[in-house]
DNA sequence: GTATGTGCAAATGGTTTGCAGTGGG
DNA sequence: CCCACTGCAAACCATTTGCACATAC
């Protein structure tokens, strides 16, 4: 049924996958390009993002796309939430909330066949809060 | 402290928000593009998108930033959680759920100040789900 | 050998912006 | 009569893609 395709384990692809798990933080693309362009300085961003495909339809790392905000990528694999910072776009994780969703989510809702869901809190990280963020909202989150 | 910008009452303005108000669905800014231009051929794309900014900005209208999709406007202002179509990008409401967020999402975590919240559940609306998508999955949904 | 993967550069597509002119209050 | 707003077109920017070459297996 789901016969895996053939992959190659390039030098590009492994590098990539170390230095995403490496990571403590939630890189974007680029972010990430730029720290493995320090080992392999040939490197394209296409490539980056090519790789980030393969390795996450082989369920090797974690792709959180968010709204109004660039794609972030994760090595870590099990599931939690995220906080994300409307002043400086920093993303902490949220293991311990109650959401009413577990241990799964409604498989059915509103004749929708339900695959998966999404809970993202967004607000001041600790650090833009202290310094203040008077100086005016930068992003209007929808809601 | 707030004090309100100055509006001026354009045509434009109010025929965006009347054929936002009008809409059953939750469209894009294409989408109202096209339908206010039955009524005003002249009006610019740049000029809807500006005007759904205002609206969304003096609280009239909802505006909806999904990952991976386009963002979709709203005139309907009550909270409500949303499914989204991975095959076609419909969108309904969800009512109904008890996510463990009501009455109020907790106001802070991991030391974050958290000003909202989005939940939003993917899957296959009936329509997609009957025509049998076994053509493939489109989109992989981020979680 | 072959077809998957790569670097490069150009294309895409939703959204934003600069500018000169318009018109609401 | 001023400044918020408009139409138009170009700019933006994250991401994707076409192509010719390289290389994992």
């Amino acid at each position: 049924m789901t016969t895996p395709k053939p992959r190659r384990n390039t030098p590009q692809r492994r590098m990539i996958l170390h230095e995403l798990c490496q990571m403590k933080t939630h890189p974007t693309a680029a972010e990430l390009y730029a720290a493995v362009r320090l080992r392999l300085p040939r490197i394209s961003l296409g490539t980056v993002y090519r790789n980030l495909d393969v390795l996450h339809e082989d369920g090797l790392i974690r792709k959180m796309e968010f709204a109004g905000a660039e794609t972030r990528f994760d090595g870590i694999l099990d599931p939690h939430d995220h906080v994300r910072c409307t002043e400086c776009g920093r993303i902490e994780d949220i293991y311990s909330l109650n959401t009413g969703l577990t241990p799964e989510p409604p498989a059915e809702l509103a004749g929708f066949q339900v695959t998966g869901h999404r809970l993202e809190f967004f607000g001041l990280c600790p650090g833009c809060r202290m310094r203040g963020s008077s100086t005016g909202p930068p992003e209007n989150p929808a809601h």
